[in-house]
RNA sequence: GGAUCGGUAGUUCAGCUGGUUAGAAUGCCGCCCUGUCACGGCGGAGGUCGCGGGUUCGAGUCCCGUCCAGUCCG
């Protein structure tokens, strides 16, 4: 992986850069859909490559390890051979299994054990364990293992759980450094920050993962329900830290005006479930704010979706069409609203970028931040 | 014409021998979701119990009448 940053904006953080892997080129910032279990629910591959342009996918260690199994992947000849994406892919760890699975894992030095939602059955994931089954799902970038914090978290449990990520990334980068790719193209690791809302952890654990000198840099720990503020001020307070010339990959994040903030502060790399889990909810994300298509409202508004997005499907059907999708449990309705919120992410992303590289980006950010949260 | 069963929320139905502000499901209206246990979660509105009498301290519930719908018999 090689990281090109081209340029920094003069009156924030904002910076535009291009990340080369084996599986192609990825423009920053970026936004990358979440397709935990070897899809991007509710959307087909082709239509994240030709409708919605989506440069990286996200895939789950925890989910892929489950169903289908490593057996199954390592036959496939990895993820990428086996769902048909062809760019670049990077998986989480399972460490935000850790934080949302709290109900049913046990936490040790060595690593978690899992219950498996599925069956019930036991799994010990430990660092070594997850880069061995990283490099079988063969993703272009691969996650350290590490705890994401819950919130609020006290300035105990904060630290002692930092302190073992950070030992945990010791394992990890030795067992990664260790072994190969199996697939004949490269993979690459990259560290988590952790410390939840304390800003002297944040701090030592960013001065921490950056003294591993990866090609790449993430921080975890956030948006699990904390002020926005507080995230905010963590992310800057970060990217001050991590080194300039690595991308860095706020992970989780967030909403349209969360991922503009963060943009400003400095972060190169998103992934978020919000655009498409809320599609199946019901909730769309356009340039004009925030649509319940399923309020009546809409119940005979025959203005397309978006009018202005880059979708076909969007400019086409109606809200009053949409609406009755989801009114009546149309699995179309789901995918029409799961390719309007991705399409706009990316579109957004892109635009920051656009802007970004034309010395525009501070005042283009706030107007938008006020259309993007709006309600409609 | 006779017998019989039923009529309770928009809809389908619960409401035991009469006893606090008549429930559920579904539909309707709205909110929530941030490295996906998720076509999920939470909340709200909505009923003069077909109608008219009667018995009773008290009736969705018992009695009489009446209207409507179903079933069976002539």
């Amino acid at each position: 992986m090689k990281f090109t940053l081209q340029h920094t904006d003069a009156h924030s953080r904002a910076r535009a850069g291009v990340i080369e892997t084996d599986h192609g080129r990825i423009e920053t910032p970026i936004f990358m859909p979440v397709g935990t279990a070897a899809t991007v629910k509710a959307v087909h591959q082709h239509e994240l490559k030709r409708d919605i342009k989506a440069q990286i996918c996200l895939g789950n260690t925890y989910h892929l390890y489950l169903r289908p199994g490593l057996d199954v992947l390592k036959q496939a000849g990895g993820l990428h051979k086996f769902n048909g994406w062809s760019g670049p892919v990077l998986t989480d760890s399972g460490g935000y299994q850790v934080y949302s699975l709290g109900h049913r894992r046990k936490i040790k030095e060595e690593g978690v054990t899992f219950q498996s939602h599925i069956d019930g059955s036991k799994h010990v994931f430990t660092p070594e364990g997850v880069m061995d089954i990283q490099r079988v799902i063969g993703a272009d970038i691969i996650m350290a293992f590490d705890e994401c914090t819950p919130y609020p978290c006290d300035l105990k449990y904060a630290k002692n759980s930092m302190e073992m990520t950070h030992r945990w990334l010791k394992r990890c980068v030795d067992r990664f450094d260790e072994t190969e790719p199996l697939y004949g193209y490269s993979q690459t690791l990259f560290p988590i920050v952790q410390g939840s809302t304390y800003p002297e952890l944040r701090k030592i654990s960013a001065e921490t993962i950056a003294s591993f000198g990866r090609e790449g840099n993430a921080i975890g720990g956030l948006s699990v329900g904390e002020p926005a503020e507080d995230m905010y001020a963590m992310t800057e307070l970060v990217t001050d830290i991590l080194p300039q010339d690595k991308p860095r990959y706020l992970m989780g994040v967030g909403t349209p005006e969360n991922i503009l903030e963060c943009i400003e502060r400095g972060i190169d790399m998103f992934d978020c479930v919000l655009p498409t889990r809320n599609a199946r909810h019901g909730v769309l994300y356009t340039p004009q704010g925030i649509v319940n298509i399923r309020n009546s409202k809409w119940k005979d508004d025959f203005s397309p979706i978006d009018a202005e997005s880059p979708l076909e499907t969007s400019r086409l059907h109606t809200r009053a069409y949409l609406r009755h999708l989801f009114i009546n449990e149309e699995i179309l309705g789901m995918q029409l609203a799961s390719l309007q919120n991705l399409a706009f992410f990316l579109w957004l992303v892109t635009e920051a970028r656009t802007q970004i590289l034309a010395g525009t980006f501070s005042t283009w950010k706030k107007s938008m931040v006020e259309q993007v949260s709006r309600r409609q």
